[in-house]
DNA sequence: GGCGGCCGTCAAGACGCCGTCAAGAACGCC
DNA sequence: GGCGTTCTTGACGGCGTCTTGACGGCCGCC
């Protein structure tokens, strides 16, 4: 399912957006402040961020900044200001894509399509599906099964599930304690590594075959932790 | 060097835009019809297409089919059509980004460094790999693998690691102890040259097929160190 | 031929990081 | 409102890494 995170100051663009975007099946998180997108894009971690510039509470290009700080979302700026200097920057800023006000919902959902099909084609194109010889992680269907006799569903909790999308995405590229710590937790984390001693301990448990001697959650000792499929 | 194809009837605007674009570091392709354009893509694979919706030859979807028949390169289309039927029908089918005409020259750079930046933060621009005949480093993953017989990885410390990718991001440059230091243990060290003897001695361990004899890690003395790739 | 500087090597203590256990707080479900 | 699960937070022991000092050999210089 594809979440999108709306960001814009007017009730009633904000809900004429939830039900044109509800209705096509994508899933929608709203926010009325630059400051609430920045906690939403945090916690649910939206597929694409539709961003309204004028917002009350900060500008939008500091907005924009927060979360490129920390996540490559795709960004779509609408704005009232149709000046090339406003385009500018926002783009220079970090944005994908610009969408002057008034704008039709054709314009913008076909925008939408555009940004969403970029985004995966550089991401997403992998197989979602890692197969290792004692588990099989479908990342498309958030599921995990261990191979042992009878395959048997492994239940894993929000928090460990996103900390291994993390690593299994890397494809099994290093990533450090503060960077898991950005993704998973939000970018104000970063020096608590305990949370991810504890969580690593309790993916371990759940899937490795020896938790003691994990063969698949290496630690990288003083620089973070990779997963290798095999 | 980014390379981009420009197509457009208008001789003017393709002088104008091959001017703008030349003079900001781009290598610039033109063509003037749509058959020349898929020829162009074809022949000299471009990091970007910047295409006129209002060709004599082509209508533009046909264009964008053709391209996208065989490429993911980003398309800018520009068009002097303003309605929302025509911004839909090129972005489904395939375009990544829609100017209308007239455009304002910053603006349109503004989306192209836009679309770049997308388009190469999927493809991973870079090859940080260095393989030598004893082992291979992977900068971007963080690993390093000896190719002894069955490849075996190589574990390095912290503090090995960045010693080691300090002068390998060098290419083959000489760097001085002191610049050594700096890099990797900070700015306010630049004297404890012990340190360098101490991990140097370890990568060599690590890596040299014979570290009393080095191959790749190469004492220059009195100056500093060499990290040479066969 | 003697001397000094630079480099490679070894060794030992201090320190930080990791894995683990445990308990309170927050949350959602019944 | 009670209960179970999940998340957060703290503490501790063990081990590996970092830091630091010292020594010997090689080379160039005087």
């Amino acid at each position: 399912m594809t979440r999108i995170l709306v960001v814009d100051d007017e009730r009633q663009l904000l809900r004429a957006m939830s039900i044109n975007l509800r209705a096509r099946g994508y899933d929608v998180d709203l926010a009325e402040t630059g400051r609430r997108a920045l906690e939403l894009a945090a916690s649910s971690h939206p597929d694409v961020v539709i961003l309204d510039l004028g917002l009350p509470d900060l500008d939008g290009t500091e907005v924009i900044a927060g979360l490129r700080g920390w996540t490559q979302v795709p960004i779509i700026v609408l704005s009232a200001r149709h000046t090339e200097e406003a385009k500018v920057s926002a783009l220079d800023a970090g944005a994908d894509d610009y969408v002057t006000k008034p704008f039709g919902m054709d314009e913008l959902l076909a925008r939408l399509r555009a940004t969403l099909r970029r985004a995966q084609a550089g991401t997403g194109s992998e197989q979602p599906v890692v197969e290792t010889d004692h588990f099989t992680i479908d990342l498309a269907a958030t599921r995990v099964t261990r191979h042992g006799g009878a395959d048997e569903e492994v239940r894993l909790t929000p928090t460990e599930w996103q900390l291994l999308e993390v690593l299994v995405r890397a494809g099994g590229k290093l990533v450090t304690g503060p960077q898991l710590l950005h993704e998973v937790w939000g970018p104000q984390y970063g020096t608590e590594l305990n949370y991810l001693r504890q969580y690593v301990a309790q993916l371990r448990r759940k899937l490795e075959p020896e938790p003691s001697a994990p063969r698949y959650l290496i630690t990288e000792p003083g620089i973070g932790y990779r997963f290798v499929a095999d």
